[in-house]
DNA sequence: GATGAATGAGGATTCATTCAT
DNA sequence: GATGAATGAATCCTCATTCAT
């Protein structure tokens, strides 16, 4: 048969969007090209195109649906969870951003592309259709916690996961000081190591604790 | 003369390179030729490369002059400022941020090139003699702080620069998410707007909080 | 259609290195540009990179095709021909030379390029095994000699054929002496003209008479 | 003192040149820019171009200076050996051959350049008298060898000289079929692997056996 | 829907040559 | 005569994208 289910399609999408995924893990955005892509992933060069209208595209569409499904898992360990007290509502963002880290990481370099390189490109519509259902997701969550933590307004709980993925992405910026693509250089740089996990987590932490504090005090 | 001085060759490298870090400002990496450089800088492509082997050179040689300076400033002004309490410190830090975010963000822009796509062919003993210089300058700083405040020790002392320069450089990436392509998103998405500043400072303020925080619970 | 048989895309191939090789017979290979390949095959530059990695890829093709037909030929004819004494061995061998001089002289000049430019740039594996198959020709051909006149090893056999490759390029390299840039030196300078083929052949008939007097003397 | 005596100039030039020379026996000619010749020599850019007009004229400088020097060299040779028959006549050619490879095989080598890359931008004017001289000397040699042999015409004792260059140029453009790119292929290649000098000896001997047998005969 | 051949704009980089000092 | 900064033409090669089959 010649005509696909809707689901087939899906699938197809997904396999190629899942392999350009695994090569920005390894590779930068102008390192990967559609012709590798299509290699990777089996498929003719064309059927690339089939499924993306852009290069642009697919990465758009891995940063839109990869934080759909982080956000939506996020409201369901939330709700799980039963959490009552800010310290409990900071453990859990602190496991919370260790998952982000330890599997999700890809998903947080894409943020880099955003902006300047994958808007230029990517379609409009498509996009602004998958951010729209991102935000809601993302403002029920906020919702979520707020309702668990009416000190916490809706507005606060949203910039809370703005700042995770900022602190996380800034620190990937800053990593690898010690050394020169790939290669440590030689001195003693131990001040200047950064371990995204470690340090992402102290200064979450360290961020979360002070927010919390000036929250108890107003 | 044709024999320039040594003075006289800074200059014109100088012209190059803040003709290219201006572009920066408002252009992605991939987007600037080295054409473009030269026909703003208002001279030859060929004198592009007599003063930079390559294009990444000239970027990568933008960070490390630029970090050298900002820290080198910053040391000065600490050291003016004769602080001696932690809230003046935190205060301090601030209003260095503050700079940081004002006068050098393409500063912190830059760090998203440095690992993916500068090293990869930029020249590695430049690069890795510029970098030994510039720790030293940032070595200095923190043991001035230490100097002054000895619960802080010079790693932390560190750390904490590495994390103002995260937070700015992550929130640049999560900016503008109500808008697509510099064209705002009708929608109400005030929960989703950043002001890399505010949210900075913000953020930044959380963190030293719980930051001296612990360090006098400890 | 688009999915080209193999052979439909072997017929592009020869096109596109026939070209080449017409321009080569005219011009050095440092003047003839990829650009100017692809317009005189009528297709576009990028279409040449499809079916050669790079320009010295191109000539290299040619240079082992090109011998491998000459030599695959040469077998043919030797074998036609039952040669029975070293006289008519040399009237084969010289009336060969006569047909590279004639039909394929370009192939001789491009040994020029082999070792300085091509190897520098050809893809290492295809071209090895281009020269193990050509080698795997060339030693048929020496054992077919060898195998008509056992005073002649394999080894000299084959030492027969590099050696009339060897003076037709020599010669080439020294003829035009006359003359300055295709223009003729108004002096009688008729003792340094050239004639690739009369003094290819003289010499390689002094050669092969001396060759086999040594032979039968030994 | 500013102005330089006509012998410091020469001396000049010839650092340059032979500079370019030694630069040549290891690289192609592509390979060496104008810019690596002068540093080599240790004088600027500018001043390679006060002595030459053009890169190519360096090298065909080179070409006709040292072949004759090589000519005059050989013509005292052989007025020194007092030379009788035609056999003491094959040892003396064999022996300057072996010098020829020994000592200027760089010269020989430049022979490729000539016509092909040389004559398309080097000076008209200067190479046609210099060719002239190395005419001359060559002639001179030529009729030396007719004086002491009457059998030998100036013509063919000229085209002796042709042939040897043209045997020794050849050799090199088949040489090192054993390997790639300096990197032997690990295949048993015994049969094409070529010495320069033992087959370039062997070759040209075998040549002027023939060559002397014939002149006997006729 | 899948394919992959063809396209050609675009970019970095090289290098001989000029010429003001 | 020496210098070396400036020039810009020229070249190879990449790669997203199109589209006929």
């Amino acid at each position: 048969m010649n005509i696909k289910t809707a689901n087939q399609k899906q699938q197809k999408q997904a396999l190629i969007a899942n392999t350009a995924l695994k090569m920005f893990a390894e590779t930068n955005f102008y390192d990967i090209s559609i012709n590798s892509i299509a290699a990777a992933s089996g498929v003719a060069k064309g059927t690339v195109f089939n499924y993306f209208k852009t290069k642009e595209n697919i990465f758009m569409h891995l940063l839109l649906v990869g934080y759909q499904d982080f956000f939506t898992q996020t409201i369901s360990q939330f709700n799980e969870n039963k959490i009552t007290d800010l310290n409990g509502l900071k453990d859990f963002l602190l496991s919370n951003t260790e998952d982000l880290i330890d599997n999700h990481l890809t998903l947080i370099k894409l943020n880099v592309l955003r902006g300047p390189i994958l808007e230029g490109k990517a379609s409009m519509e498509e996009t602004i259709q998958g951010r729209k259902y991102l935000y809601q997701i993302h403002e029920r969550l906020a919702t979520d916690i707020h309702n668990s933590f009416a000190e916490i307004s809706v507005a606060m709980a949203n910039k809370i996961f703005i700042v995770q993925s900022s602190i996380v992405s800034g620190l990937i910026n800053l990593s690898d000081l010690d050394s020169f693509n790939q290669q440590p250089i030689n001195n003693d740089l131990s001040d200047f190591t950064v371990s995204i996990k470690d340090d992402a987590l102290t200064t979450f932490d360290c961020y979360l604790t002070g927010l919390f504090l000036k929250l108890k005090e107003s």
